[in-house]
Formats: C-alpha cells, structure tokens, sequence
DNA sequence: CTCCAACACGGGTATATACACCTTCCATGG
DNA sequence: CCATGGAAGGTGTATATACCCGTGTTGGAG
C-alpha cells in the first residue's frame, strides 16, 4: 500500500511537472544538484540514498535534456563535477511554484492533522 | 521524501523476501493473484492501479519463475487467465511469515502511533 | 619511489513502471 | 449477417532503480 500510494502521488506531481518535460525523480535530482553543485555523483548518490549507478544514469538524462553540464573533477580526475545549466535553473524557477502547488493541493486533501503525522513519519524512517 | 522512504522500506522487503528470489512487487503481485485467480490481466492491473502493459511483464516474471501459469480465457480467447503453480503457493506459503517479520519489525521501529497514522493516512490517498 | 588498496565511474543485466500504438477478438446495431 | 467500435493484450520506447564487475585514478604504506 505504501509503494502504491507513493506511486499515486508521485504521477501528481509529473503530471504536474509535465509541461517542463520533466518528472519527480529528475526535479528531485535537479534540486539536489542545485543545492550541492559542484557536485561528484557519488555524492549526490549518499545525498539521495540512490545507488551510485542509478545517480550516473539519471545525471546523464538530465545533461541529455541541458539542464546540467558534467566535467571532470579539477584535483581528482576520477571525479564528476555535476553543474546545473543556465537552462537547468530557469527549469527549477518554474518548476518551483508548480511543485508547491501540487503540494498544497495535496496536503489540503489529507488535511493538516495528517500532513502533520506524516512528516514525522517521514522524519523518523 | 515519500519516495525515498518507500525504497529504503523496500529494500528491508526485497532482502527479507531474497532466499525465495522474489522481490516485494512480486509478492504483491502474486498475492493479488492468489486472492483473484483465475485472473486477467486487465483485473489485476485495476486492481494493483498499475498500467495494464506493466502488469504483463510483472506477470511474464513470474511465469519464467514458474510461480504463475498463463491460460487463454475460455469464453473470451482475448483475455488470460492467470493462475498460482503449486510452486507459486508454496513460495507464498513460504514468504508470508517472512513477511508479517518484517512488517512486525518496521512498525516497532515507527511505534505505535505512527503505525496508526500511516495507516490512516494510507487509506485516504 | 613503487606498488597496492581504496575509491570514482562506467557498462552489463534485470526488474518496475508508464505511455503510445498495434493487433486481435467480441458484441451489437443496422 | 456483417461492419464497426470498444475491449484485452502485446510491443516499442523511455526512465528509475539496483547489483555486479571492470577500468582507471589516487594516495598512502613500505
């Protein structure tokens, strides 16, 4: 029941995001990379509790889509330096307000006594 | 948040679930077979809320693991009719105290109260 | 200085999931 | 009785996710 309502949800919010032409996951990412940046994979990989391969592919979908930019680590060659683009950001400025609606909308559904109960489930997992 | 939650609590169920070599969407999937059979896929994807074409290939897993059969509906040859092998029932015989464990163990994790809630909040979305 | 253990990525493989489109089959109106 | 619309599946494509293993880089032990 868990999974299925989180898929529920979640198909809010990419319907929501949709016209951006992208989804939850990758505005998840996105936020993240803007939060962090410059950024290697495998720390946005322990950031968002993903396996590092998951992060590599899901990066290399946003770069195919030109919201951010990957180059080698200057010092440790080994390392990604995920960046967001100029297109990246302008994504998220839009992206931002429609999220939040989306969430608003939702929490008005559950109503605030269990938006409340469900964040500190969250906390606590 | 929601989403990652659900994977890390995935992931407790893919372990627990591992020595029988199923998954926690093929638990799911094969309980609802269980509980339906003989079953289409067209049910078993309103049930799971699940796309129909994603149900298919769930449900083509499980026949290569030999724990479903596929049949051509009688009346209707467009339609299949799924059913539990011996091994499927086995498997599930198996799994379902594996199962109430983990489930035990997370809810003594969250409490009480926060098991009450989410369950709650579950039912609503 | 050299060598090796540890680390960062990348690719292979497999499953889960959704959407769009195609084929086949049924059921019903004319 | 037949044509056609709608229902049931199947397939193509794309993303999300995880695990395993290979390759190349770094940094530290000796």
């Amino acid at each position: 029941m868990l999974r299925s309502a989180t898929r529920k949800i979640g198909s809010v919010y990419d319907r929501a995001l949709a016209p951006l032409g992208i989804n939850i996951a990758q505005y998840s990412l996105l936020r993240s990379v803007e939060r962090l940046q410059p950024v290697s994979l495998t720390e946005l990989a322990r950031t968002a509790e993903l396996d590092r391969s998951t992060i590599g592919r899901n990066v290399r979908v946003l770069e195919r889509l030109g919201l951010v930019a990957l180059e080698r680590g200057e010092d440790d060659h080994r390392e990604a330096a995920v960046n967001l683009t100029a297109r990246g950001a302008e994504t998220l400025d839009v992206a931002g307000p429609l999220w939040e609606d989306c969430q608003r909308s939702i929490e008005t559904q559950l109503g605030p006594v269990r938006v409340t109960a469900l964040q500190e489930i969250l906390r606590v997992i």
